[in-house]
DNA sequence: CGGCCGCCCTGGTGGC
DNA sequence: TGCCACCAGGGCGGCC
């Protein structure tokens, strides 16, 4: 579910709750998500104010009083729901009873304020961790991370630098991370559609020999900040479970033109075709062949 | 090392 | 209705 516009959508939904205010509780209800949690985990987040909540690529990152950093991966099926002290998931509901806990509860955060926070996934693909602001530069799981694609860095001559001497085909390269951090299946799929490229071209083919940007490198860019600002406005997609903090669903999916589209029509007014799904890297790639070359 | 595959886990869906 | 195979938005470890 959660790709860049899911996470900052979270990211905007959590906010309010959390920044400025303390973290009175933090509960853990297992022992482990997709990996096991830090022994000092409850106690470095216990008492500490969140000065800031950011993000980073798909990884929220919780600024704490103390100079630690609270990481937060949602995974495949990560989500978070804010309940306020009133017991309400969501304005204008009061069917949710505070500590009433759902299946798959697996974090839950009491702040200061009387909200709480629960960190819900079924599947336990997403974890948390607990990293010293200092070293955030040294961790794993951020090193590595490529451009923000919304940031000032990520340009064409970047991306077609980074793609130039890669051998693997443009889908595969844009859902490496390294490359360019946050998309995922869904929206590189989307970003191709727009820019009118197929998924099976060859990432090198973003750069002329010279290695300057092709035109269609600028294509992709600007494919890329389009799917992903709509998406961000729209509150992002919702499939399947996939909603905001308050509950709401985004609703970005309805303006999908190729993802979970197989069969249909093109989108492409002047376009006859019929959008195609084949694997591609062991994943479900979504595209019109009349369209993308 | 780059690239690709299998796997972690649960739940929803569609076919029989 | 029940059962089961298959699929899912991510990313890591291990293998070639």
């Amino acid at each position: 579910m959660p790709e860049l516009p899911e996470v900052e959508t979270v990211r905007r939904g959590l906010q309010p709750a959390m920044e400025g205010v303390t973290i009175v509780r933090a509960e853990t209800r297992r022992k482990d998500l997709r990996f096991p949690f830090q022994t000092d985990f409850v106690a470095r987040l216990e008492g500490q104010v969140v000065t800031g909540l950011g993000r980073r690529a798909k990884y929220l990152l919780a600024d704490l009083a103390s100079g630690d950093v609270l990481l937060m991966h949602l995974g495949m099926s990560g989500s978070f729901r804010v309940i306020d002290a009133a017991g309400a998931a969501a304005p204008g509901d009061f069917h949710h009873r505070r500590n009433e806990g759902r299946a798959h509860d697996h974090v839950c955060f009491t702040m200061s304020s009387g909200v709480e926070i629960v960190f819900n996934d079924p599947r336990r693909f997403g974890y948390m961790k607990v990293v010293a602001r200092e070293a955030l530069d040294d961790e794993p799981l951020l090193r590595g991370l490529g451009p923000e694609p919304l940031g000032n860095e990520f340009d064409a001559a970047m991306l077609a630098r980074s793609c130039r001497d890669k051998k693997t085909s443009l889908k595969a390269a844009l859902l490496d991370q390294r490359v360019v951090a946050g998309l995922g299946n869904i929206y590189v799929c989307e970003a191709l559609f727009r820019a009118r490229l197929s998924p099976r071209r060859l990432a090198a083919t973003l750069a002329l020999k010279t290695g300057a940007p092709s035109e269609r490198a600028e294509r992709l860019v600007a494919a890329i900040h389009d799917v992903l600002n709509q998406a961000i406005k729209a509150g992002g997609s919702s499939l399947r479970d996939h909603r905001q903090t308050t509950g709401e669903l985004g609703y970005f999916q309805h303006s999908f033109r190729v993802y979970d589209r197989e069969g249909d029509k093109c989108r492409t007014p002047t376009c006859k075709g019929t959008v195609r799904r084949f694997t591609q890297n062991g994943r479900s790639t979504f595209w019109c062949p009349g369209c993308q070359t």
